[in-house]
Parts: C-alpha cells; sequence; structure tokens
DNA sequence: GGGAATACTGAAAATTTATGCAAAATATTT
DNA sequence: AAATATTTTGCATAAATTTTCAGTATTCCC
C-alpha cells in the first residue's frame, strides 16, 4: 500500500503542480488512496522530495534535484521496482509496461536517475516510452533495470 | 544590506548543517546582521533555497540543484515578461502573442519552466501555442501568467 | 528637495509541516 | 496458529514556515 500510495505521489507531484500537503492528499483521496496530512509528510521525507519555487513565484513539492540526493535513492528505487511489469526494447527505443495508471510514476523515477544515455521518456496510463541515444545504450539499460526487477 | 545578508546566508548553509530558519537567524546575527526569522523565509523563497532530507535523516536548507531554478532560467523568465504582448485561452490551449521574432523566445522560457502541467509548446513568429494537460491547468496557467506580467 | 513609486522589514496571524505516542496493520518466528 | 517483532498509520499537537498588514526606508524622476 504504501509503495503504490508513494508511487502515485510521484507521479501527482510530476504532472500537477502542488503547493501544499493537503492538496496532495485531495489529489491522493481523488485517486482512491486513503490517508493523512501526517502521513504525507512522512512520505515526501522518505522520498526525499522537496518544495521549490517555481519561476511564477509559487511553490511546488518537486523530486530533489540534487546529485548528492538524487543518485537513484533506494526509495525510488522501491517505487520503481513495484509499478513495473514488464521491460523489453528495439533498436534504441526502450518499453516499460506498468501497474495501470503508474507510468508517470515510472517516468519520473527514470527521470529522476539522469541517465546520461537517456534522451528522454514518454509515459501513458502503463507504458512508458524511454529513447536511448542508440541501440547499445538501450540494450545495457533495459539488461539493467530487468536486472533490478528480479 | 540585502544582499550582504543573502550572501551571508548562502556562506553559513554551505558550510554548516542548518535544520531550521530560527537556526538560521541566530548564525546571521551571530555574524552581526539583524532581522527577524520572516525575512529570512522571505530570503529563502527568494534565493530558491530547499529544505532537503540528509543522509542521516535530518532536515538541512540546501542551494536547489534543479535546472529551472537557475539564474539563467531566472534570465529567461525576464525575458518571458518582456516579450509577451497577450494571453488568453480555449479549452486546454494557451495562445501567447508575442512581439515580432520574440515567440520562440518565449517559448523557450515556458519549457525552461517545466511546468508540470504543460504538454508542449509550438512557436511562431510572433505567437507560441501551449497544449496543457486539461481545461483547467490551462485557466489557472494563464491566469499566472497574466499575474505575471501585471 | 519634494513627491511618488518601489523595496524592505517586523510583528502577529494564518497556514503548513513535523512528530510523539498509541493503536492498528503487517511480517516473522516458533 | 499463536506469539512476537516490526512497520505503518491516525490523532493531536508542537513546531516551523508563509503571508498579511502596516510602517519605514530607499530609489527615482522632475
Amino acid at each position: 500500500m504504501k509503495n503504490q500510495r508513494q508511487a502515485k505521489i510521484l507521479e501527482i507531484i510530476s504532472t500537477k503542480n502542488v503547493e501544499t500537503q493537503e492538496q496532495l492528499l485531495a489529489e491522493l483521496q481523488e485517486a482512491g488512496f486513503r490517508g493523512t496530512q501526517a502521513t504525507i509528510s512522512r512520505d515526501i521525507k522518505e522520498m526525499r522530495i522537496v518544495k521549490e519555487l517555481t519561476n511564477l513565484g509559487t511553490y511546488r513539492y518537486a523530486v530533489s534535484g540534487n546529485e548528492q540526493t538524487s543518485t537513484f535513492s533506494t526509495r525510488l528505487n522501491t517505487i520503481f521496482k513495484e509499478c513495473v511489469v514488464r521491460v523489453d526494447y528495439a533498436q534504441n527505443i526502450i518499453v516499460i509496461h506498468t501497474l495501470p495508471g503508474l507510468a508517470s510514476a515510472a517516468g519520473a523515477a527514470i527521470d529522476a536517475m539522469s541517465m546520461r544515455t537517456v534522451v528522454g521518456c514518454l509515459s501513458g496510463d502503463d507504458t512508458v516510452i524511454v529513447v536511448m541515444r542508440d541501440i547499445n545504450a538501450a540494450a545495457t539499460f533495459c539488461g539493467e533495470i530487468k536486472n533490478l526487477l528480479n
């Protein structure tokens, strides 16, 4: 439950501008999770999410961009594992299948890894398309992901 | 005064583990500055400093490592304000009119904001089309842009 | 210099976030 | 399965942060 919730949190904050924990809570409840602000505060701490200032002068929660803290933290790692169902690749494209609704979470986790070989990724509902720099990189990364999963 | 204080803040948080604004205030006063916690809150916001989790499980203030918070994008932000002429939206599409030839600049600035609710944007000569995730996001972001322009 | 606009600040209120503690849920061991 | 340990959570509240409002200082422009 906790992992799913945190995966959802990842998805929410990477697709919406969330200014407060109460707001995040509301979104979570909308998605069918239950919980309280206290739990979210703990999740945020555990996931190393930070509250940053946008260029519009508003605050928003975001995955930490600091090298020190974003080295694909074990937590993101766990979440990633939880929601990925299957991985494969062709040419320089990796396709990741996830549990329904959690593709964005997986995508956010991949972004947070900030791999140099990843050109970018696009998340749908249960599928993430990852564009790699070349075929080699795709093979390698796909292997690493599979490795991670078992 | 403000600049000096903020410079000192930078120095302090990069040499000590500061967990709260009160603590930072104490350090500042030690260094001969005067002020209140409210002022520090404003400084922190302005400087885009974030509160992150250390590996020890404690919190600490740190300079943001996120790309969209760099001074470069702050500059883009300024440019953005200067080249936008008019903003409006319909459904989930925002249309931004700019001074002739400056649409790409505005588009780049929007990209640099990396707003979660922005799916993508396309710039012509004096017009930018911004595709938002949904109607609500369009209304909100459009309002925020107008707000920014004053 | 004088007046208007702008930026800065403190005090207090309002909001937001973190946490101690006990209970509930989950996992582990026997 | 029962007993025990561990993790997770809610509640209440403490702690921390943001913001409003009002006042002061500063800058700008004539």
